[in-house]
DNA sequence: ATTTTATATTGACTTATGTCAACTCATTAG
DNA sequence: CTAATGAGTTGACATAAGTCAATATAAAAT
């Protein structure tokens, strides 16, 4: 099939077709789709943009699109009774929000929350339902995808359980870093209650914490961007509980 | 394919076979299965025998296998540093293990732990990753169980995130009674120790709570078994932190 | 520039939870 | 039968972390 079709089957979001949400040798669990299925998906899919803070997915709500982000910063948010929230983890340029309990109850089980501009589409869960049923490789990578998101969790879930604060915040600190936002002295554009959300803390907690690590010139911080001066120190922090 | 056949392959193990590992009509990612299917699962597969306080898996080997418990009950560890642990949850008869990564790293993200005598077969990861490329449904079964086990541990995360003690601890007697025995004098089998690392506490402080909970005529306890007073009131103390 | 508003920071204090040590109780070993 | 081991229980105390209130800073609005 010509290419040039599935670009003409995306006229309304040119360039933000879920073929190139994703650089090319790009690693993507779009890469194993044939142009048949890739055209399959993108037929009825829909380009949304997003201003910075607007809710994407709203926790509780029907699962009934999975959603692709094609370029800015999300973050997935637990919402617990009361005004209790935790961050589970950011999603960047180049992720697919399969949102929970897309194969079980069909229900949302969290919130997700544009951080910047979030450019993305929304693909219908029908049409994933229906490319795991044809292409085999698509249903493996949707279980590597599942699984790499319940082991981030249970990490998560050891790591709050197992470790005090300054070990959380460190964790927290690499997380971005390496993991995020891969360079070094990098914005967040999270607030302090957002990035103390993240490891499970009140505010006043982690500010304090970081002001330790300031003065202990482990990080230097500017606003919302922080440096991280000695990684070595934080892996430390990390380890000793 | 006549069903003898089956039984045949099966030798060994008898009515132990992955085919009637599960009662008939129970729901079982096996069901959609040709017999063909099944019997390439049952072919190589082996039936252990565990004793009580056994382990079964190891955290950090590699996953070559997955489990399917015949009976018995089995416990999830996750291992810190140090000798900190976290139940995850339990695993009763008819449960499957995937193991945590084995569509990722295949390498083993917690420990499997006999509480009772464990009767379980040991299956192949080749012959699950053959199963999915060749019956879509059998993707989709596993990508359910994968979902499911995501949703539980995100429920706990936010729980031990955002409650309290005696909250936490309501939680465990509800799951327990609602989840995993099913019935209401229900023996646990577990220590107080075993009990306080699925609510991520101190032994101390989960007998304290214990002990609260039984001077208000909320549940008996005698050894290892607990009897669900008012289950009311453990609804209540879980909702309000 | 000045007021307003939201976010960030700091300090004083409270409390939930962990730590340590003593003691009870049941079970097993000698 | 006693000793010994280990789990369960309790109390006194220490501390990590949360709460509340005051202030500082930055951003937005007038």
């Amino acid at each position: 099939m010509d290419p040039r079709r599935i670009e003409e089957a995306c006229l309304k979001c040119k360039d933000s077709c879920c073929s190139r949400c994703f650089e090319v040798g790009e690693e993507s669990i779009f890469n194993c789709l044939t142009d048949e299925e890739l055209e399959l998906l993108v037929k009825e899919k829909r380009h949304v943009h997003f201003n910075a803070g607007e809710t994407i997915l709203k926790q509780n709500t029907s699962a009934s699109h999975v959603v692709c982000i094609k370029n800015g910063l999300a973050k997935i948010i637990a919402e617990g009774d009361g005004d209790k929230k935790l961050i589970l983890r950011l999603v960047v340029t180049h992720s697919i929000l399969t949102g929970g309990g897309i194969f079980v109850d069909e229900i949302r089980h969290f919130t997700v929350q544009a951080v910047t501009e979030v450019n993305c589409c929304f693909i219908d869960t029908e049409k994933i339902y229906e490319l795991v049923s044809k292409n085999s490789q698509f249903a493996f990578e949707l279980l590597k995808l599942n699984n790499r998101q319940n082991i981030q969790m249970l990490n998560n879930l050891v790591g709050i359980t197992q470790k005090y604060m300054p070990g959380r915040v460190a964790d927290l600190l690499l997380y971005l870093k390496n993991e995020i936002f891969l360079c070094n002295p990098f914005d967040t554009r999270l607030s302090r209650k957002e990035l103390s959300d993240m490891c499970g803390m009140t505010m006043e907690s982690f500010i304090r914490i970081l002001k330790e690590f300031k003065s202990s010139d482990i990080i230097s911080v500017d606003g919302t961007t922080i440096h991280v001066v000695d990684e070595e120190a934080l892996l430390l922090i990390s380890k000793k509980g």
